[in-house]
Parts: structure tokens; sequence; C-alpha cells
DNA sequence: TTTATTAATGCGACTTTGTTGCAAAATTAA
DNA sequence: TTAATTTTGCAACAAAGTCGCATTAATAAA
């Protein structure tokens, strides 16, 4: 499945290129100035996630929150995402922590994925 | 307003404690041998949660799960919660991590809540 | 013990997030 | 220009979680 160039993709990664925060379906929704399907909203964030052109946050909303790669050293291509998310609860913008965290895991535990957000005010809203 | 003791409280709290686990409503909801409506099961929580008997996780599911605070400091009745906690890809569980973790913020940032996931395999399914 | 107060429950309706099937539109290759 | 196939839009859907309101049940008062 190869894949293609088209506007709706385009117009999303320029958002979130932009933005340089983690944007929910709901705020680029509201970025984009033509209305846009939300089902291919999705498609396209899951899309990109899935190249590892952005990653993915949960909030603690329960929501998604996707933000495009920018600082990720990606060795053959897989990112390491072991970094922290903060999320301003005032401004409602969710950005990235620089700190990589390493999690010391019990015996026999493997990690697969990664997801850790801090919820607090940010400088601009402290 | 002051706190009542109810049957359907007892239950939920007896299956948070001798779970172990952090738990889903969904999986509560079939821990009881009787129904119970949804709109109670999640009422009971949050108050539990209010109340700080309980600490709150987000998975990357975007469900909430919820385990009883065995091991938790607290200072003044204020939880520290300020762990990971661990899900299990293949089994479902949900369990506390035990290390405590410090996360340098920028300068101007406030820390108000936490949330820490990590999905992977668990020492039994690994 | 009986009654009055008010917190907790159950039911229903609702909102929001996110997904999926399918036909129409758009992109790429031939 | 045509053919192949990926994307999109629309609609329908499932699941999580919340809320209003009448009824039930737990506590306090008489």
């Amino acid at each position: 499945m190869k894949r293609r160039r088209t506007q709706s993709q385009a117009k999303i990664l320029n958002i979130l290129k932009s933005s340089g925060s983690a944007l929910s379906h709901e705020m680029l929704q509201s970025e984009l100035e033509a209305e846009m399907d939300r089902a291919t909203i999705y498609r396209v964030l899951n899309r990109f996630y899935d190249d590892g052109l952005v990653h993915k946050v949960v909030g603690d909303d329960g929501i998604q929150y996707f933000a495009y790669c920018a600082g990720c050293d990606k060795p053959n291509n897989k990112h390491n995402h072991n970094h922290f998310h903060f999320k301003c609860l005032k401004c409602g913008n969710v950005e990235c922590l620089q700190d990589k965290i390493q999690i010391p895991l019990p015996k026999g535990y493997v990690l697969k994925d990664f997801n850790g957000l801090i919820s607090g005010y940010c400088n601009r809203c402290s």
C-alpha cells in the first residue's frame, strides 16, 4: 500500500509543524480554514503515526494528541518517545518535555509503549 | 455533604482492595455478581477519587482505571501519586510500579497532576 | 421506634471520541 | 487518457463518561 500526496495530509502536517505542540482532533479541526471530515482527520493522523511522522499522547482527559516529531532521535527510523508531555490546565497547550526518562521495570517486564503526561500550569499561565 | 455507607460502595471497594490492580469501569462491572448501574459505578469511583481513597490512571486506550491506594504515603492525607502504572497488553492487568519518579520541569512550570503509563508484557505474559 | 432530611441509586437521555463500511473522488502509474 | 488503487466524505455505529430527575435508602432528629 503506497502512500499518496493529498491536500488534506499536507494541510494537517503544516498545522502540526507550525504549531509546535500536540494537537487534538478538535484543535486541528478549528485550525483548518475549510471543513474536513472527522474521519479523514483521524485517518490522516493515524497514518502519520504509523509512519513515525508524529507521536501520540493520550491526555488524562482520555483524548489523543498528536505532535510532529522534531527533536526525536530516530535510529533506523525508530523514534525514541520516552519523554513526557506537559498539558497546561489553563491554556490547554500540550508540549513535549525534553528530558528522556528511563523507567526501571521489574524483572520479566517488557516495555512496548510509553505514555507520560503531566498536567499543571505552563510558564505563561503560572 | 456528608458521605453515607452504602452497599454499592462497600462492594466496589472490596473488589478494588482484593484485586490489587487498577480496574476499569468495565472490569468492575463484570466482577460484580449483581448488576449495578453504570452511572452509579462511575459516581462511586469518582467519590473515592475525590476522597483520596483511590487513584486514577488513564490508559493509552483513553479509559480510566482506578486502584485502591495501599502503599501510598499520605502526608496530611495528600497522596503521592508520582509513580508509573504498567498495563499488560496480553492479560490486560494494570498495576502500580513502585518507583517514585521525579520529573524535572522547566522553569515557571507548575505540576498539578501526573499520569504515567507503560504498556508492555508483564512477568507472567512475557 | 417513627419520622424527616438528604445523600446515593437507577433510569434514561445525551455528548464526545474514535472507528468502520461503502460509494465517490483524487492520485499515481501505465 | 485510461486503469488501478489510495483517500476522502458520508453515514452509521460503539463505547466511555456525564447529567437531570424521580425514587430509594441511610442517617439524624423527634
